[in-house]
DNA sequence: ACCTGAACACCGTTCAAGT
DNA sequence: ACCTGAACACCGTTCAAGT
């Protein structure tokens, strides 16, 4: 199947991604999974970096949207969670995200409508700036996180080795928290905890 | 000058990075750096992946302790101030870390002494594991922002390119707040939000 | 216009060899 | 014990060539 397209290789991107990681991601792993020189993406593509931003754009346009329930900590809350969801799948993306995001054209459009949202509600500057901030990178965090740790046994592990040259009491006690196996319950309870944060200096100025 | 040993390959591997970045680490660079044969370096560190590792735990050693005053909150804004000015130095060290901090000693010592600070204060369990993570990525993501947008104009030239094919009113009335300047105002803000959190989430209890 | 093939300068890493 | 050198399988990318 040849005459490619820009999407058709950016879509061929995202799939290697979901299914092996986005260290897997490469000019030429993308042309052998299309079945092409590496040389033929160069058609669609500029370069590297460009198919690298171009499959995290492709990724992250679920997020670009935002639903208007009227009250903003329901849109950032909904929104989180359609964020949360939608990176999960593909492993590695939400780290990429975090720190490519002002680059990727999904990630600014759902920020500029969670300002809107923000807006609407009375909250403005900075204080808008850093609340949406915080929830944006609250869902990528643990996009992130639940990734990481889905290997079995991966914070004990390193806990305990690290443990041999460093006692972590704090850590090691808490260290349920930092595993999978609770993510629902962590994510509603670390959202709530930011939201109501929110909120309180919302009624309080 | 031969003879190497362990620490001598991650500091140069630190200089390396301060000097030209994150991507320029690699075994072959670091070689050139000591004046040595790529294959040396296999003697004092066990693969690539682990001269990555090393390397960051070497710069993020300073962020490892921190200094207890008696008030949590006091110990988490001059934690979080430290942590930033340390990583800073480093391009592309932040963002690293902020992705690897829980393979990474130094980090997990800081989080584990920001926990115990936390434990005396009262704060337990998810509440204070969520004020902690809050704080360690606020302070990362605050690092890797100011890096990347030390170049001049990043922030309106990639909002005027990404405006052009969808508006982005409120980040570009925003603009200002994304930039490097008002470290200062994000991080006051930041915490704020998030003791509010834990106050109105005890309050609800 | 679109794709191929050879080539080059990079990677990490293995293996055999030097001292 | 410590370092070198050749080799191999990967990268991204340029350039000339095919259709």
């Amino acid at each position: 199947m040849k005459s490619l397209s820009t999407g058709a290789v950016l879509a061929a991107g995202a799939e290697l991604v979901r299914e092996h990681g986005w260290n897997a991601l490469s000019m030429r792993t993308v042309a052998t999974r299309l079945g092409v020189t590496p040389m033929a993406l160069y058609r669609h593509v500029p370069n590297a970096d460009s198919l690298s931003s171009g499959v995290l754009s492709f990724i992250a346009e679920p997020i670009a949207e935002v639903t208007r329930s009227g009250d903003a900590f329901t849109d950032l809350e909904a929104w989180a969670r359609r964020t949360h969801a939608a990176l999960v799948p593909y492993p590695g993306a939400a780290a990429a995200l975090l720190v490519r995001w002002f680059e990727t054209s999904p990630a600014l459009r759902a920020v500029d409508a969670l300002l809107q949202s923000m807006h609407d509600e009375g909250v403005e500057g900075f204080e808008a700036v850093a609340a949406v901030n915080a929830v944006f990178m609250f869902a990528l965090m643990r996009a992130q996180g639940e990734q990481s740790v889905r290997d079995a046994g991966v914070v004990k592990r390193t806990l305990h080795t690290a443990a041999v040259a460093y006692p972590l009491p704090r850590l090691t006690a808490l260290a349920e928290h930092y595993t999978t196996a609770r993510f629902d319950l962590h994510f509603d309870y670390g959202l709530r905890v930011l939201l109501d944060g929110i909120a309180a200096r919302k009624a309080a100025s």
